[in-house]
DNA sequence: CGAGGAATTGAGAAACTTCAACCGTGGTGG
DNA sequence: CCACCACGGTTGAAGTTTCTCAATTCCTCG
């Protein structure tokens, strides 16, 4: 669990007492097959999850089965927080490539978090920045054309990722097929792939083999107009 | 701040004890004109905001000035809760009709949710629904079309305003200019006004002189694909 | 070697944007 | 009191972006 641990410790100023309360409380962990749901929307989970390898992913259909991605899971990041009071889930949760699912039971969540106005603190924080990574979502899919809303996305990834060490000169994982990319951005899957074409014809950024590369991350944000500020993480 | 009482107990189990504490920490409110700016994307502000009357709206731009509204706020609505904890603004509240916003000392609030776990679970919660209201804009934004997405609008504020006994025989007031309602759906204002013909002309919905009139509710519902679940209303 | 899924590409259609003209209304100043 | 202006909304025409659908290629896996 260090990478919850690690993830808080990025965002906020827990300290290790306070910590080792909350992964101790985790609960043995599970594997999920690339595209298995993980919990689905109208389900009362009675723990909340945390993914510690491989990518899951928050998503909704509309009624004519149009899928919308929400948010990416990486290792560290909590699934669904907000059951432990809002009780039902409103979306579904999927693995986007194998992954490996730690549980901490919701009562457990509700009765540190009473004792703990730290660990509560901390975890609030998460649905915060999640929620500022959310609108920064809403921005981009309303009002940003197809080749900036990739290279968005993929300058948002990168932030994340470097933040805890896991991109290597410009080139970072991506394992999700290109229908999940394009269900998060709000795109055909025709059009994305014309657009990832562009973006690489630019010399911007490939997608290739579940591998991201990008060749000058400030060429990049410049193109799609980012600035990570939303995202708060803690210089360092 | 009746109104941010009822608010807070439509959505947690909050008692009159919490409530009047969170309530008597209000500092005295100051009124804003259509359209000025009351928080700043950038802003460290010193007080969190509390809409007492009127509409106000979160919203962020571009580069290019294309303007993205993430959220309508109505009369109990916090605007800025996440500065509490985030300390910095990542993007702008302002006001969408005449307005008066009441404050909150953000220390006041820290310290509450330190020693109250209930009022801090209570504010908590708030941020948990918001958020999936901001997934169910990012799935609107990214999946439907048009009059669908500005259908889905209506039916939200509906529900909205309905727990608040703001809703009057399937009609309501929306005090704002159709460009703000252009740049909550995504939309130019051109496309706006003709897709708002169209769902006149289906006798879906009206938007006139800033008051939505909606003839039958469920017919709405069911063209815009909408289920309330995702606001987390208790029912009463 | 063949089958099946994912990605690419092309062609035509649909959704949406832009720009400009136009309308109505409400407010302002002469 | 009226003329005029400014502003929000509507509409038309042309252009762009994106979608759909289908054909094709590519790759992986059996």
């Amino acid at each position: 669990m260090d990478v919850l641990a690690r993830k808080l410790r990025t965002l906020s100023d827990i300290d290790e007492p306070d910590l080792s309360i909350l992964t101790e409380a985790t609960k043995t962990a599970r594997g999920f097959k690339t595209g298995s749901v993980i919990i689905r929307d109208g389900d009362r989970p009675s723990d909340v999850h945390v993914v510690l390898d491989g990518y899951a992913a928050r998503s909704k259909s509309t009624e004519d089965g149009r899928r919308q991605i929400f948010a990416y899971l990486l290792p560290g990041d909590l699934c669904d927080l907000h059951v432990a009071l809002l009780e039902r889930m409103d979306h579904d949760i999927s693995a986007l490539s194998d992954c490996e699912i730690a549980f901490i039971p919701r009562t457990t969540i509700l009765s540190l978090t009473n004792e703990h106005p730290r660990i509560a603190r901390a975890l609030w924080m998460c649905n915060l920045v999640d929620e500022a990574v959310l609108r920064e979502w809403v921005l981009n899919v309303g009002r940003r054309e197809a080749e900036q809303r990739i290279a968005h996305l993929f300058c948002e990834i990168h932030a994340r990722l470097t933040a805890i060490d896991l991109v290597v000169d410009g080139i970072f994982d991506l394992p999700i097929p290109q229908a999940a990319l394009a269900d998060t951005v709000g795109l055909s899957g025709a059009h994305l792939s014309r657009s990832l074409k562009a973006l690489r014809e630019a010399g911007l950024a490939e997608f290739k083999e579940h591998i991201v590369t990008v060749p000058d991350i400030r060429r990049l944000q410049r193109f799609a107009g980012f600035d990570p500020a939303y995202l708060h993480l803690k210089r360092r």
